[in-house]
DNA sequence: GCCTGATATTTTAGGCTTGAAACGTTTTCA
DNA sequence: TGAAAACGTTTCAAGCCTAAAATATCAGGC
């Protein structure tokens, strides 16, 4: 308990003991409050939910369909759970569901017109919602934002974490 | 890989007008890879939940005990949710309930102190994953990115949401 | 044609999260 | 003092998330 403190005087690859704990705090914390704020109003606004929006986001973007499996590489999560997810869309109308033609195994998912007409007004409100807690960053800040996040997402990719 | 340039985002979409967005995916899929390897690795290697974690390390920061109100506000979440998290680690024997002297309804949670010697692993730990994520950033770039975020956090603070 | 391993998906069990409702306690104030 | 409002907490229902097991299909070797 006692002690701890002297020892950030020496590497220079560690300049503040906690710093980089602290970085990764201000990060979250920042991610987070965004994050419920889209949550709670896409909840309230829309009587959607985030995961919804963000399986409907993955398909707009692919007109064509996508399986399961390529939805849950792209959203991230994995794919017990957007099926739950997809499962919901199908039954309010906004996804259809097709066998794939080729793969007996894989299903096409894909947006119904409704579905479509849907999301773009959610993808505005997002888009506003965004364009306003970011007003407080001038156009040099968020460049410069963007592009040391790019740095990080690259030192992220390298350590893989495999090698434990 | 070639063209390392393009990146794919979770949302890789228009240029100019959603800059915005693509500032905010980009966050939030950083945000989201180091959330889930730190995840992983606490189950993995330490048998504990993130929220179990976040607990703790509140507490650590409290040795004189906390709320449950105190601490959902402490960790942005909602008391109802508390209430089963530190009955877990209560089970587990890392925390102590005892009803508060002064206010009959609030109970003082503390860490017990094998709960304290345990939380001192899990930090070290997640000190070095952290040091190692962030390892592709130099000095200056994680000065620059910590402070980005805090211009982030005051934009953040300035629109409170409450306006709609 | 059949076995075997890989792949796509769903199911299951366990945990986190929220918001709202319910409960008991404290505080306020008339 | 006594009622009413506020507060701290827990319970409940609904949803998201994961890992692992179970199902079903595909593809290659014999």
């Amino acid at each position: 308990m006692t002690a701890t403190l002297d020892i950030r005087e020496k590497h220079d690859g560690a300049l503040d003991d906690r710093g980089n704990v602290r970085l990764w705090l201000r990060l979250l914390t920042c991610t987070t409050v965004i994050e419920k704020r889209v949550k709670r109003r896409f909840a309230d606004q829309y009587d959607i939910t985030l995961p919804r929006f963000d399986v409907m986001a993955a398909l707009d973007r692919n007109p064509d369909g996508m399986t399961m499996g390529k939805l849950s590489q792209a959203l991230l999560v994995s794919s017990g759970n957007v099926t739950g997810v997809v499962q919901a869309l199908i039954r309010d109308g906004y996804v259809s569901n097709a066998p794939s033609p080729t793969d007996g195994r894989a299903s096409i998912v894909r947006l119904t017109d409704t579905g479509r007409d849907c999301f773009a007004g959610l993808a505005d409100a997002h888009h506003d919602w965004i364009d306003t807690m970011l007003a407080g960053l001038t156009n040099d800040e968020r460049r410069a934002l963007f592009d040391l996040l790019g740095v990080l997402k690259r030192s992220l990719a390298s350590d893989t974490g495999e090698e434990a």
